[in-house]
DNA sequence: TGTACATCAGTGAACGCGCGTTCACTGATGTAC
DNA sequence: TGTACATCAGTGAACGCGCGTTCACTGATGTAC
């Protein structure tokens, strides 16, 4: 009987030790740390959530075992919103290059957005939620990396919405402009409904037909 | 000499001690930890920086001094929360009365929301950015407490997108549904050019309005 | 083919910090007599 | 009008916890000779 306890399992539990790489592949580990990163992230959609010890109990190791390979806390959460966008480019790239028609290859941009944004709303909290309120040398380090994926997905989108235009299917005028306020309410169908629970939301394909149809002026129905 | 450096001030320096209230008074302290909570949460815009000792603090008590007035740090963000949003809903209440014109009113509840977020960003994302991942209860609690604040809002508005239909200034079928969509693209307005720095923002102004009008389906131009 | 050794890939204990919470306490002040 | 006392409005030290970080260390393993 001594010491069995049936209900006092500790509050936080490691994994079993994962096994040592092999000499000269101690960069796995990174790739262990990263993805465990990601998964805290995505249970708690809380940056502040993601530890270096939190982070060293889901892969296994013991927490110093992390600085070879990340100077920060930040540099991990950097790391894995930089791989994440990169990740939601390529499918984005991806849905663009599946449709020819201009009206369903942006119905199929912003359909793979909304469903990243849906499936990982944790993730997506932190690609698009990180504000800094204080600390201008983390938003410019952020935003030095993340500008560049940002700007080719707008890029994207606003060539799809120019596609619209000119074949006759959208009535913009300024294709990267709208490009903004499609993204926003994209953006507000991902985020609003998930938080605001109280409310008994419309349809919500028919809530993802309304912002696209209106925010890019689509003249035909995107049924 | 001795123990005195210039640059060695502490990393967290409390307020000087408050003055005690007096008898009879003591919840008034209750407004000060409200008020402290408030500052901190929108200084930081993070809902875990707001600590009980942080809000010692900042009120200049002792920490176990909150604990007859909150029993926990989330009951204040709760009522931090609650407070917020029952200001919020008197400044739409007040610009919903300031204009009789249906498409004016419509706008001046449009713009005080998104004057609200954009001024108060530490704020808002807490109102309408917490994402309960895990814990259903704390969702079950928050929603009874903000749901018929939130009720009440989409109300206003859906009225007043009903009283622009009357009014053959909205080609809108469903008042309801097209106040979901404008929300969308306001709380995309609100957030995304917060978060995204990078990016060569439209004229502010064109957005809010662009947002507004294909939104509600405004068939008259809102300037 | 052996063997010594350098290096790699980590470990484990310990530190100081801020946190929430406990517990015994301390003055001031209103009130009963 | 005085005075004892109960209560109010807190305080201050201490606790255990999880955190990031340090530091000396430990095996396994590839490599030079």
């Amino acid at each position: 009987m001594a010491n069995v306890s049936v209900e006092g399992a500790p509050a936080v539990q490691s994994r079993p030790p994962r096994p040592r790489n092999r000499r000269g592949e101690g960069s796995l580990l990174r790739e262990d740390i990263l993805a465990a990163a990601t998964a805290i992230l995505e249970r708690t959609g809380s940056e502040e959530a993601v530890t270096l010890r939190g982070i060293a109990r889901e892969v296994g190791i013991a927490a110093p075992s992390i600085a070879p390979h990340f100077s920060d806390r930040t540099a991990i959460i950097d790391a894995v919103v930089a791989r994440e966008l990169t990740a939601l480019l390529d499918m984005l790239r991806q849905a663009a290059a599946s449709e020819s028609d201009p009206v369903k290859r942006l119905l199929a941009l912003c359909r793979t957005y909304v469903s990243y944004g849906q499936s990982r709303p944790g993730r997506y909290g932190v690609l698009v939620g990180r504000h800094f309120v204080d600390d201008w040398q983390a938003q410019g380090r952020v935003m030095a990396e993340t500008g560049p994926l940002m700007t080719a997905a707008i890029k994207l989108v606003t060539e799809a919405i120019q596609a619209c235009i000119d074949a006759g299917a959208s009535a913009s005028t300024d294709a990267f402009a709208d490009t903004a306020v499609l993204w926003f309410s994209l953006h507000g169908l991902i985020t609003v409904p998930q938080a605001i629970t109280s409310v008994d939301w419309p349809d919500h394909e028919w809530l993802f037909l309304t912002c696209v149809t209106r925010s890019a002026q689509l003249t035909v129905p995107g049924a």
